[in-house]
DNA sequence: CTGAAAGCGCTTACAG
DNA sequence: CTGAAAGCGCTTACAG
């Protein structure tokens, strides 16, 4: 029943069966120079016979970095937060350093935001939309001197790292595609508000539409919250309208999978009566069929990218503290040529 | 450029602002009994004032818990981990600790575990298929000695917390459900062999149909990975067959997934000429149309079971170990009733 | 109900 | 290239 707990090995054993002193393990485990080679080598000989490893909670009491990053999210689901964290995972992995997941559901959450940044120290944090455009939040991290990364943010926040792709531009170009193959008249449907995207993309689809002299009813755009249901509850508004759009740009691929089922439940073929486009090129958007014609955002790439510049923060020489990504028109099934008729 | 870092306040901060030993302040906020509540009042205050919260790397180095639990998956991504994390991560909340995740790709990856256990004290851990029936991972625990819970595990290990479903069972009766519809030449897609639970629902599957007379081919059983790739893959060969399955299930919903657009893209009509189930109720089986008829099994029910079992070890009283959980047929639009033609 | 002392396992800042 | 001392911010084990 009392099964003994191995203790592990610390660093003054090492130091001890290799005949130095700790501060000389410590330089080998920080990957310090100046450690003569033999002294090094039996080092780690003992190390490896005794298991150790140095302590993640010893070295972030003493030392200036703590080994840990935090992600802070608002919602741990979907494919998008999947693809950062399997991302993130990875970086953290190579540079032996661990990642803390937090969750912050509503904004401005305060109590929530001291109980984690007072009592973890966090070499950097990585704030996903919408938190990324949490001003209590930024403010903070600010105040707390953590270096921040920020995927897809939409406030200014020039003294942190940010990674993005030209949102407004990718939904231009997705509307012109439309436009390009013969629809007239195209339902738009909004993202989360809350998203800073959401109204890139709008102004993207408006600017397209008003660039190619087409007008933009009211009744054509309509509300999202960037969910399956929300999808659905736009797909009815638009499918009701007295004069239906040929097509629909929503402002993800979770919606656009919604206004995809319920067309298909009211008998609206896709894409010959409806042609329908999404965003993000979620794992949905090829699952679906027909299958989602999109905007590809190379999420793990940003998320890397985020990784890296934040974590490079603290070298010398200038700091990268921002990068621009590129997007790609993904084109599949989900769009009828207009002009072939 | 140089912001001045406000330095968080310390426990002995705390303590001589509100008169106090450091002792007492960490009475309170370890919510020990005997401390008279106007020392506890103004010790709340001062804190409040401070904006004090007791260092995590602190606690860990000093007492005996760390407030840190860990969470390892071979792959962060997917709908079950999602919500496997969701749960946790409420859980962590609630009770004030902290999420580690580890992602260990392949089985038996001893330099990741010893980088890992030795250097990170958690309080728990927990595992996902299929680590959780890694016995590296889990003699590495043992030794440890850290409470280890395991969601779904296959290999019997009767000292660490388990929560499961009855795989057998549930695949016994979606089988039965088919066959109740009139299906007698029902494919099945077999699941990861990795995942302990792969061979428990072949197993059910089989069961039900020998319970039921009807003959089990070789070549109606097929491999499998869970992925949609491999659902694609294993609807060709089962497409293919001269004697085609008039139903087929698939060991999870994202094959199931795979098969029907595979169905689609050949004109086989879903239900109509081939039946489609699942298991999981994964997002995508109510996304992907028809609706996918699965095997719901709770997920985060389980994930919150787990934890708290696992962070229950410690108290005294009978400790529960295992949590067997209900699952639920749910049927949707895609399988067709055989006994109406 | 309260507190003084020691110690957790490292890194820092120095000194050599 | 190497090391001795102090200290990070708490909890533990005692003593009262």
């Amino acid at each position: 029943m009392s099964i003994v707990k191995t203790k592990n090995a610390t660093m003054s054993d090492v130091a001890r069966l290799a005949g130095v002193s700790m501060k000389t393990v410590s330089r080998v485990f920080n990957k310090e120079k100046y450690v003569s080679e033999d002294k090094k080598k039996k080092i780690l000989e003992v190390a490896e016979q005794l298991n150790f490893r140095p302590s993640l909670q010893a070295r972030g009491l003493a030392g200036s970095k703590s080994y840990i990053v935090g992600l802070f999210v608002d919602d741990p689901s979907g494919d998008y937060i999947s693809k950062v964290l399997r991302s993130i995972l990875n970086r953290c992995e190579s540079i032996g350093c661990h990642l803390v997941v937090e969750v912050f559901r509503e904004r401005g959450n305060e109590a929530k935001l001291r109980q984690v940044l007072n009592s973890i120290r966090f070499d950097a944090v990585i704030l996903s939309a919408p938190i990324c455009d949490d001003t209590v939040v930024l403010n903070a991290l600010r105040a707390s001197g953590v270096p921040t990364a920020r995927i897809a943010p939409g406030v200014q926040a020039d003294d942190m790292v940010r990674v993005s792709i030209d949102e407004f531009q990718a939904a231009f170009e997705m509307t012109e595609y439309l436009i390009g193959m013969g629809h007239e008249r195209i339902g738009f449907v909004k993202g989360d508000p809350n998203h800073s995207c959401s109204l890139d993309r709008e102004r993207g689809y408006v600017r397209a539409m008003q660039t190619h002299g087409l007008r933009v009813k009211n009744e054509m755009i309509v509300p999202g919250l960037f969910s399956y249901a929300s999808g659905r509850q736009a797909a009815e508004l638009l499918l009701a309208l007295e004069e239906r759009p040929t097509a629909v740009f929503a402002s993800n691929d979770e919606m656009a999978a919604g206004i995809l089922a319920v067309a298909r439940e009211k008998g609206v073929r896709v894409p010959d009566e409806l042609s329908i486009v999404g965003f993000d090129d979620d794992a949905i958007a090829a699952t679906v069929s027909p299958a989602l014609t999109t905007v590809r955002q190379p999420v793990e790439e940003m998320a890397g990218a985020a990784f890296d510049m934040v974590m490079g923060e603290d070298g010398e020489g200038e700091k990268i503290l921002s990068s621009s990504h590129g997007f790609t028109l993904c084109v599949r099934d989900s769009v009828a040529d207009l002009r072939v008729r």
